[in-house]
DNA sequence: GATGAATGAGTGTTCATTCAT
DNA sequence: GATGAATGAACACTCATTCAT
């Protein structure tokens, strides 16, 4: 069984280690990465995964629990100072690309998840879904955002955030299968394009007949 | 090297080995997935595996191919007797939820197939892909679908269907990993609200202003 | 799983790692007895080992049966021409330390088997001393042996038997730990004399007072 | 290399450690006992083990040397106020299945012992023996035992306490392997049986008509 | 005196692949 | 065309031992 780390050294080599699996993981996949190339990569010892681990899976599960708190904490922390729903929407995506672009562990690593860890994987999902309802059901509240239901709404934006992520982040152009390291984030063309099929999809009702002020101004 | 079969019976053997290939891959994964458990399900001999197919990898690639086939196949058919461009696209996302329903292991294979074969992946992807793109490039030439980039359009659809997809037709409620077997599509109302969310994301502008007729009727 | 071998060949190469394994064990104990010097030892793969045997456990166990069979027929079979009880009793013991001296691996692996498959070594007692219960009932059928609880004294007997043999043949004079290979059987006097303290603690009663009634009986 | 404690703090660690390894052996066996384990057990830190013990085979060692002397020790108190020879024997016996009893470690152990530390098994037979063998031979002074060969003897009533002491002492009734903690001692009609049969084994020649006194009352 | 983080050789086991039948 | 016995590289994991603190 292994045990939480009591010295500042062994956090240090603790921490290694999960830098160490999250790239290996991210640049082999979970199979292809065994333990040697994961204690190689942090600089320890074999048995000294053993140390902080209880095994391949468990490092997996941090690893994905970490990412996955790190990249909502980008994507709030980046909405926070938003004006509005819309722009705290837009604020939010870029944010989560240019996370997925800063690591590309974070795709990769989900896709695998499915197999390796399939609570891990739902955990995931279901938590960053989680923050556009809380956002949906707060701009519907403000009249921000239709009537419509937030969590089919969340779902799709993930499944387009996911989708366009992966293809204007992770593949390189008309290239070799992705590996690690830092990429260009979604084209602006992309990401504006994007930004207007949402806004459109999720904006509220503005036909003439549901808006009886204007017609007052009329002579 | 394998071979082509040569005869009929060779055909079937092949045959029976590419659907015991998808019902494991599908089933356990990629790498639980051993060429014993597949020939052990074909009900043949573990060297007769190699007579028509190179390795795991390249019957993978086959079972991807294969899969990918399909679904487009069944998407396309759905379309075909569409009255308009949004009937085809609800008639296509219809046929993709339900060809899910009945093949979960579309998805669970081309998740794994990130790492275990990345240009049959991006294939998967793009092929679908460019199937939307067309639909969307044609029902634009016919004012159905507003201006915008077709291909960020078509993945942003893409991503919209893979995951209300896995949400709701691979996720039992509250529930294990999902497992082989069918399972229920996509429930009404939320492929409505999907489908709503997607019609005004594509739906042309109607701003009063880009439409002098109506301002005719003013006094 | 293992599988039965279904060809001649099969057959053979099972053999071979079992005499292989009774070989090791004997040698060096279970926990130096990897399946690497099973395999090298028997001239075959190490995959193959797992093609005949579910694990080392596994192994072990047949060879713990194997030599229990063996060492029972080896003693059944010396007794069968015994004139009276006695007599089968001394063919017995002598057919035990023979075996034992051929046989080293009997008592090594048998001593191992308390921790590695306990179930193994009950059986293996049991079954021996059910031989001698059932010989001790009937030689006091016969009169041969007088009225104590068999059970009692067969292990006695085998006690008897693992010790003398423990220290006669296995002990090589004064020296290393003892090593595989055949060895001198016990001395004859050893012999003699444990066959005079067995033969005296099973006599039947001589007391002339206690069958004077039959005599009285005569005319 | 380890040192002798040099203080009384040093000797209370070492004895908890001595402790410690013994119940560890006796409940999971030598392989399976690690130093973690022995140390846990002792509440000291692992790397202390190395202060007083040069290793695993030391500190076994250690244990069975003193399981020995405190088995021999009993044996010996038990006998000493023995009326005669045959009350000491069977003190002596009593003695040594009530040490099996509340320390199953004893049996276990030194099954073990066989190839972990052949030496030691040795030393700890021989040692018990010998109390036999001097035992027997002052018997025979005195015309209590008949005058046999005392170390067969000893032998022989090594084995025989081995195994009755195995089967009643330490299997638990058709069970399950033994375990560690207090067991109930041998069933007095088994030790009375057994008893019976060392004592006929070993007495001495009374043939009435061996005996001159009778001659003397012929004509 | 005491500690526990670090190490790496060694183990059991799996499985894709080959090839003689 | 079909088979399955044979192979060995590769992997996850354990644990006795060392040593800096």
């Amino acid at each position: 069984m292994s045990t939480a780390p009591r010295t500042a050294r062994g956090n240090r080599t603790r921490a290694k280690l999960l830098e160490a699996a999250e790239a290996v993981f991210a640049s082999v996949g979970y199979h292809e990465a065994s333990i040697v190339k994961i204690t190689e990569a942090a600089g320890v010892g074999l048995g000294t995964f053993y140390l902080y681990f209880d095994g391949k899976q468990a490092i997996f599960d941090e690893v994905v629990e970490d990412l996955n708190r790190r990249v909502r904490h980008a994507m709030t922390d980046a909405a926070r100072n938003a004006a509005n729903r819309m722009e705290a929407e837009r604020a939010g995506f870029r944010a989560f690309f240019r996370f997925t672009a800063q690591h590309p562990a974070l795709y990769r690593i989900i896709r695998q998840a499915e197999f390796v860890s399939p609570g891990a994987l739902r955990l995931h999902y279901t938590r960053i879904v989680n923050g556009y309802i809380e956002g949906l059901k707060s701009a519907q509240a403000g009249g921000e955002v239709r009537d419509m239901d937030p969590t089919v709404a969340a779902w799709a934006l993930m499944g387009i955030g996911e989708l366009i992520g992966m293809r204007w982040v992770l593949w390189d152009e008309e290239g070799a299968p992705p590996v690690e390291g830092a990429r260009p984030e979604v084209p602006e063309e992309v990401f504006e394009e994007m930004m207007q099929f949402i806004e459109r999809g999720l904006a509220p009702d503005t036909r003439p007949s549901s808006t009886p002020p204007q017609e007052g101004t009329l002579p």
